[in-house]
DNA sequence: TACTTATACTTACCCAAAGTAAGTACATAC
DNA sequence: GTATGTACTTACTTTGGGTAAGTATAAGTA
């Protein structure tokens, strides 16, 4: 009675009740996608392999402070999503190879942009830091 | 255990030593500055406050999922970083206002064109993901 | 009067995700 | 035969994110 009147078209999945995205909506999918680009070491995964292919532990060398276990996680969510290519050749000592797809260099390319936004402007960041935690010090006379 | 990076000019804070930014070296502060950006909640309120400024519970109701406590960390975080304004009217019941400095129209726009571009290409994503499951099922029969 | 609603938070608690360390299989180098 | 390198996985610990509840105060409702 109180019901109030859904006017969704009550579609069967996500995959067409969210044709177009809207990270606004939390059961949107594209969270999810967002997440895995976006994630600390995503983001410096995709970034590295904007310079071409690269093999695990070429990855791992490069990106300082990843553990083979996040490493791994990562790859293999962005390689789901289509983002990344992954070439095993059999043979041992294991040899896989690590590429952008087209899709990839795509997204890789926007998170470069607000990778390379973000370094360039570090100090203006640190100086704003600076400043905003003079107030907080003032204001801060708990003793605990 | 692993190289012992210590042919770095050992300068005397991070400041110093990354006037510039580098988010492959794991102790500089760009990543930091990254993770608030990009973090689930970080994303979503920069977006939203591009179309102006929005009160504490306008935030809150706009991005479907946000608990209280993890708006109010993530408006601390990137209010501290300086790009979010925060004005606060000393009234009852409280009257808080966020809005992006011209620092955090910068990034907004960064973030927003990343966003913009997995909301628009979602279903290519979709479509992958579909396609790697195929492959994964089929090579799962592992008899180990 | 008493109860509810609304605001912008903080605090206590819990669990899933992230991080650490070690294990695996095999081959080449010392 | 000990060490090293490869691309992982697995067990365990720590940390951070999420949930729910609390807080002070005033306006609105019964």
């Amino acid at each position: 009675m109180m019901t109030p009147d859904r006017d969704l078209p009550q579609a069967t999945g996500l995959t067409e009740r969210f044709e177009k995205g809207d990270l606004f909506a939390a059961p949107c999918p594209s969270r999810e996608v967002l997440a895995h680009v976006s994630s600390r070491w995503g983001v410096l995964i995709l970034i590295a392999l904007r310079g071409g292919t690269h093999r695990f532990s070429e990855l791992r060398r490069r990106i300082s402070g990843v553990s083979e276990k996040m490493l791994s996680q990562t790859l293999q969510a962005l390689t789901h999503d289509g983002f990344i290519l992954r070439v095993s050749h059999p043979v041992v000592p294991p040899f896989v190879e690590y590429s952008l797809t087209p899709l990839g260099e795509e997204v890789a390319e926007k998170v470069a942009d607000l990778a390379d936004w973000i370094e360039l402007n570090l100090m203006e960041v640190l100086k704003a830091r600076a400043a905003t935690e003079e107030d907080t010090v003032k204001r801060e006379p708990k003793s605990k």
